[in-house]
DNA sequence: CATCTAGATAAAAATTTATTTACCCGTTAT
DNA sequence: ATAACGGGTAAATAAATTTTTATCTAGATG
């Protein structure tokens, strides 16, 4: 357990630490954009894009909803940027180590 | 130039998305700390912390001061976090964006 | 000589991450 | 049949990062 927030926190930033990803971040602030948007917006492939999505779902960063599209009978998802704030400063940082020696 | 904020970025997050090299902050934020010091806290090799400290001085988030030990003859550093703040929210993410737009 | 201190390098090895390629499913349209 | 839309997977490939191993410099000590 000791090791864990410095790894938890080290993944969290490991996550943003992508520009593509920070893209995506970014273009789904303000509005939902959907797959094809943000494929057509960064201009990678479909697989890959996925694979930047499932990343920073699993992280908590981003969500979406999903719709059925009547007409073409397919279901669309919709991505959205959740709120989040993440503040580091070197006494953030001294903190994360306390924690670390309290739990030894 | 247009990607250029956004993988600077990225790059410097990626310097922290490193449990060590956060460990190694949060140890020289309060005191400054030896090579051997660290070494010793973080249970790595020689090679490999001067590898993370490199990264850490390169990124600008550490700084040492070089002195002689006159009783050995050796020159040994004193490793101390520099101040920095990181704060990232959706919308600081959209203003990368709306940089990038400015520069098409 | 060997060993220890400090700092460091380079290259090989190991590990992790990122991306591409090939395909799958279902539905609808041509 | 093929193609397009949406979502997705798996495996191969490529790239990047991290770590280890071997070694170097210099000085001092046993």
């Amino acid at each position: 357990m000791e090791t864990n927030l410095a790894e938890r926190f080290a993944g969290l930033l490991k996550v943003l630490a992508n520009p593509i990803r920070l893209k995506i971040l970014a273009l789904c602030v303000s509005k939902e954009r959907t797959s094809r948007e943000l494929r057509e917006e960064l201009k990678i492939s479909k697989p890959l894009l996925i694979a930047h999505l499932r990343k920073l779902v699993d992280a908590g960063l981003l969500e979406y909803r999903a719709e059925l599209d009547e007409e073409r009978m397919i279901v669309r998802k919709y991505y959205k940027t959740k709120p989040f704030e993440i503040y580091i400063n070197p006494e953030t940082l001294r903190e994360i180590l306390e924690n670390l020696k309290l739990n030894k």
